[in-house]
DNA sequence: CTAAATAGTACTAAACTAGTCCCAGATTGA
DNA sequence: TCAATCTGGGACTAGTTTAGTACTATTTAG
């Protein structure tokens, strides 16, 4: 149902709630207990956030998350490629994939149309509005 | 990844062929051999697309199926519809979901106007435009 | 040195997807 | 009427993906 997974939800819930509070540094487990979600699926959503770039952290005591830069500079777009990967509707449309219909069908190509349409309405939605502000 | 499953390209497949030769009467065992696709396969995809009213169908000897209307009144959300069932981005967007901390979060609703965007875009793309027509 | 954090990786159970198969119902033609 | 050729509707299985957990290493403040 052209679902995107629970994680991703849950990290855009995460990603509401620091920009909430952007002055703070908050904590993997003041987060969890905040979006009442299991601490270890925030700790690794968090890893995965910082990896790609949304979040910024501090080790050791006292330690902890916050946004990378303001929300408003965050898109919908940016948060689906950091947790899913950059967006591809279909196999066909993906660079390495051969299908052997491919020539014939000119599915693929429409497919990477829509795939555009999409994208285009995820980076117009920053992170402020999926927050709620 | 905001993927569409392969069950559903396939499909667009099947309905590109039948698109493609409207006044024909096409039996699933000749879509298969023309889209190189599993026969039952394609032929579940079949029941699925008459199912939802896509495809029209005779039974018995001289039967098959063809496109219910128009390839250009069949838009690409109407295919998706038909075999990913009514989209919904997260679960939160269903209607029966209950998630704990929708009062709080925000982000469902939020969801939900990406939801509309890329629903938009769906149903402005007709099977025409898919079938490369 | 120790406690409190993040970083990284590995693992498991559950859910979903893709694909196949079987048999019942419908229609046509001999 | 009978047999052949279709669709219709399930049930079933293997494979993959997702969600969630656990464990260990590393960093830092006090």
């Amino acid at each position: 149902m052209l679902r995107i997974s629970k994680l991703t939800d849950y990290a855009t819930v995460l990603l509401a709630r620091l920009a909430a509070e952007p002055e703070r540094q908050l904590t993997a487990a003041q987060l969890a207990a905040q979006t009442r979600l299991g601490a270890a699926t925030v700790s690794k959503l968090l890893k995965q956030l910082h990896g790609s770039g949304l979040v910024s952290s501090t080790r050791g005591l006292h330690g902890g998350y916050r946004l990378a830069r303001p929300a408003a500079e965050i898109s919908a777009a940016q948060i689906l490629d950091a947790l899913e990967g950059p967006m591809a509707l279909t196999e066909c449309a993906q660079l390495t994939h051969q299908c052997g219909i491919e020539s014939t069908c000119g599915v693929g190509r429409a497919w990477q149309r829509v795939n555009l349409a999409i994208r285009r309405s995820l980076q117009e939605i920053s992170l402020l509005e999926l927050a709620g502000m």
